[in-house]
DNA sequence: GTCTATATCCCGATAGAC
DNA sequence: GTCTATCGGGATATAGAC
């Protein structure tokens, strides 16, 4: 058995790793994080792990992974419901936000530890639903009104910037300050799209 | 004489050293910058930077505190120029980016180490004339027509926003990129205070 | 103020047995 | 697939000499 009661049900080393280093991130942020620990929560040599991943950065990758699959599934029902695009991309940025306050080992190694994609295309393919759903919403506003590129940057960056002060602010964990910052990113995505044709570059 | 030509000019290890960290965040980041490679870099025994700061963090606010200064300094006059209050925020947020894309060690040692300003309340006094400047602006420009912190909220993250997207892209140091999310952090910004009342929390 | 030397601890990764 | 053992490295920080 696990020195912690349990965690390891022998067959599935692979999960507890991907879980006990979620627990780790939680702890002590994605820096501080270290195989060798990870594998004294699970309870096991600090050389198993390696019989599942490549190295370090193939355990965070994997993370990453889970992390990006489910963001995509608390996701998709809310965003679905909204029929406006506009609107449907101020759901988005308030759920990116939320799920910073709300899962913030998560929303770290999914958006901030920056996992090197070209090495875990794993990576890549789990962000693809969350990609779709909002180039689509980006392209139907942009649609004559703006330039599509301007426009997604500027929605990236609200909703990046306003998960990030939430997650600065050491507020990470805080009802009401993940959904005070949430409905912040929510509003100033709408002012943006509102104004999207202030973003363009000027003409030559 | 240092084992690098020259930088150590006794006397003033506590700016050599400071200067050396510097360096070492440019080529691996803050996460693995270590006061031993400093020491190393600088020419001196490991132990003697502590005869100049009380640890590792210490060290990291001394390059935040320079940070602050080199930002300040160099956003001053720029921002000085221009007398409408909306473009004096965008030209701040625009020279935020520009310093985040051109100057990536200080910028990150200033505004993602996350120094504990608490423990170093030389870093609070350090950014206290930006926020003074930051603070005039949204004062002016909500007066009656927005509230001043929902507005402020939002071009702190779109300034952030579009700064993390830049350095998260790999883009430090290319000058090209860094203009041109310094001018899509400027128009975002403009979008923002040209619809500041949209960013007003709905009243009960 | 700086050096030498050292204590103490941690990590990633591998080899080879079971 | 997991273990034991280990190599080789790096870090922070302190003590005591100069």
């Amino acid at each position: 058995m696990s020195a912690r009661s349990g965690r390891y049900h022998h067959g599935d080393l692979r999960a507890a790793l991907i879980e006990a280093a979620v627990e780790l991130i939680a702890e002590r942020g994605v820096r501080e994080f270290s195989m060798a620990e990870a594998s004294r929560r699970v309870g096991v040599a600090v050389s198993a792990p390696y019989a599942h991943f490549a190295d370090r950065d193939d355990l965070l990758a994997a993370v990453a992974v889970h992390a990006y699959e489910r963001f995509t599934a608390e996701l998709m029902p809310e965003v679905d419901r909204v029929a406006d695009p506009g609107e449907r991309l101020a759901a988005l940025a308030a759920a990116y936000v939320r799920f910073a306050g709300t899962q913030r080992p998560l929303f770290d190694a999914a958006f901030v530890a920056g996992v090197d994609k070209a090495e875990h295309p794993e990576v890549k393919a789990a962000e693809a639903p969350l990609e779709r759903v909002f180039v689509d919403c980006i392209r139907e506003l942009a649609n004559g009104a703006a330039d599509p590129d301007e426009l997604a940057a500027a929605v990236e960056a609200v909703a990046h910037g306003h998960a990030m002060l939430l997650l600065d602010e050491g507020s990470a964990g805080d009802r009401e300050a993940t959904e005070r910052a949430a409905e912040r990113a929510s509003r100033a995505t709408l002012a943006l799209v509102a104004g999207r044709r202030l973003l363009d570059r000027p003409a030559r």
